[in-house]
DNA sequence: AAACAATGCTAACAATTGTTAGTTTTGTAA
DNA sequence: TTACAAAACTAACAATTGTTAGCATTGTTT
């Protein structure tokens, strides 16, 4: 049974995803829950705080992903296959979440929103060294890596959008798909 | 020499894009054309216009590009290059509509709404059949159509948030990168 | 100079915001 | 049953929201 604390978490990433953050009252929140707003504070301590919790949770669901990844024994290529499946996986669990990590870490208050950006860059960064490595290794084309590294990321990115649209594909078959598209190439 | 009209849609563009439409009120975006808030409404309808104006005008550009390389003679490959350039050109000449065309659309109110989702979707329709034509015609590997124009699409609705932080690329150069990456392939 | 429209200003409005204080209800342990 | 803590409620707060009314200033046309 869910406590009434991640009641909260839950209808709020489902508002905020439709929403936004500032188009999302306390009242709404609380009207979702089933309680008056005044209440919500019995809980948690602030508005800010439930966004924070919220995205720094999968935040940190991704860096630990990613280290796994990273520090394993894998060859590029591998890891690569390896951070898409983690992608789809997460876009799949925790949709609502990816959805608020992408657009509404803004409204993050300065400290929070710096210490988010500094994950991110981390986690960009983990990510194109990999790319370079596919590259050196001679795994890829002499691509510009910084390019790569977008154009894979970005579509990475927007999956939690695409899957709730297209609820039907299974996940394995996904993440064959992405796989293809974006590091074997469509070209015949 | 801009009217100031011109001038509340382009410090408007600004401020939605660096902190949402609902968190940018008409007192932020009077103090950044230097004038009072009740003051732009000698100039605009209400805040709801503005947001409707800049993102059906930057809809409106791409739907026509669309239309132009939709109908022209060339074939379904050089189509879908003219389409990453069209992309291209609209997130360097128009970046911060095009951040608002992305993140803010949600914000506008119900009928606009189904207007601007309805013209995506004819727009997401239009880019698949083109991708359908490219597999068809032999261009293309026999991949689900559906999550290549997914692959393609999110990367280039990515550019305008690339592209801000990477200015010094030229466009040229960036969208010959963009179709190797894109359309060739990223494997050896 | 007189007349005019365009555009600015101040002041105010009703509604909504996040949050707090104080009180009552609920559920559990003694 | 009594006692106590958790969690709900009502009421209210100061601030901010988009917008309007009414008036003053500006610049242009007669």
């Amino acid at each position: 049974m869910k406590s009434k604390k991640e009641q909260i978490f839950e209808v709020s990433a489902r508002l905020f995803r439709k929403r936004g953050y500032v188009g999302t009252s306390m009242r709404d929140i609380a009207k979702g829950v089933g309680v008056e707003a005044a209440s919500l504070y019995n809980h948690i301590k602030s508005k800010q705080e439930i966004l924070h919790e919220l995205l720094f949770d999968v935040a940190g669901r991704f860096t630990t992903g990613m280290d796994e990844i990273s520090d394993s024994s894998l060859n590029p290529l591998q890891k690569l296959e390896k951070l898409i499946s983690l992608h789809v996986r997460l876009a799949v669990e925790h949709t609502d979440a990816v959805s608020i990590i992408i657009g509404e870490w803004v409204h993050l208050e300065e400290a929070a929103k710096n210490e988010y950006t500094g994950l991110r860059d981390t986690y960009e960064e983990k990510f194109k060294a990999i790319i370079q490595d596919c590259i050196s290794e001679g795994h890829f084309k002499q691509v510009n890596p910084e390019i790569a590294l977008f154009s894979i990321l970005s579509t990475l990115r927007w999956l939690y959008s695409w899957y709730s649209r297209n609820r039907e594909i299974s996940s394995v078959e996904l993440e064959k798909q992405m796989i293809e598209c974006l590091l074997v190439g469509l070209k015949k």
